[in-house]
DNA sequence: CATCTCATGTCAACTATGTTGACTTGAGAT
DNA sequence: ATCTCAAGTCAACATAGTTGACATGAGATG
């Protein structure tokens, strides 16, 4: 997992807009690359990547988690989680514990060295959205939680 | 390429937030998620799937492009253009002809079956934008234009 | 004409991230 | 003793990308 670096170029395309709402579209692409270029770059100088981060980002946010929860909350397969999980333990990032009650599950929690990583990482990302907060102010941010709001319960 | 369709599942997760900044991260995830949703299952039923869209939209905003152009602006490598390209030619979504002058490039166009997919596919990213816009106004959706901007140039 | 460059194309090997399906293991519940 | 259930593991596959090496065909240059 993990490589060198990724493909550079990647300015953002200036392309003719065929349509009132392209930009808007191409700015989702380009904002979602912004948010995430440093984090990655990050993680990949760890031997990291994005699924990693992932598990590390919901593991801080619901210590204690079981497996089969963390399954859903990720949205793939068993398979799909394995590696990367085995890849944080075997590195002791995350530590799992059967549970005292409910002994069948497997409940899973961020080393101190786990927590790092996942901070750094993620602040990595909060920096960039900070910075364009600031800009916008309040209110602007605010239109663009709304926004992203709206866009992300489009079930 | 494309399968039937995808893990289902991800409705967004409530996750503790530990910084201030964590529902805007979380925004921009699920954001990128519920603007393609729609499109990707659209595309997928055309057997196609995000590469390929890709592809038509650039050609479809910069017709005549030469092969080596589209690889500047999708930031990908000529083998990694390839397969998805070759396919969209056998489908008769994109033709290609030399260029009269500089003999050596390749200029890419739509067919009119090309535009039509590359239309119906953006159109449902545009839609899930539009409502979002609505909601919350030109003002709203200026700022968030702003936000995006100055996240999409964080290089 | 001969050679150089340049855009494109293609073969091969590899990595990473996901999928399904089938089966095992180990512990709790009936 | 058996059933269920969470977790783990093996295999095969799909997709989307990477590098490296080499071929081809045409325009540009000595």
């Amino acid at each position: 997992m993990a490589k060198t670096s990724q493909a550079a170029g990647l300015h953002r395309a200036s392309l003719d807009k065929l349509h009132d709402l392209d930009a808007a579209l191409e700015l989702m692409y380009y904002g979602w690359r912004g948010m995430t270029l440093e984090a990655d770059a990050y993680l990949a100088k760890q031997g990291l990547s994005r699924p990693h981060h992932r598990i590390l980002y919901v593991v801080a946010r619901r210590p204690d988690i079981a497996i089969g929860s963390l399954l859903e909350v990720l949205g793939i397969s068993k398979q799909a989680l394995s590696r990367p999980l085995n890849l944080l333990q075997e590195r002791k990032l995350v530590t799992s514990k059967r549970s005292p009650e409910q002994h069948r599950s497997k409940l899973l929690r961020l080393t101190e060295a786990g927590r790092r990583i996942e901070q750094r990482a993620s602040d990595h990302e909060r920096k960039v959205l900070r910075e364009a907060f600031d800009r916008v102010g309040a209110s602007g941010a605010a239109a663009w939680m709304a926004v992203m709001e709206t866009i992300a319960d489009n079930n």
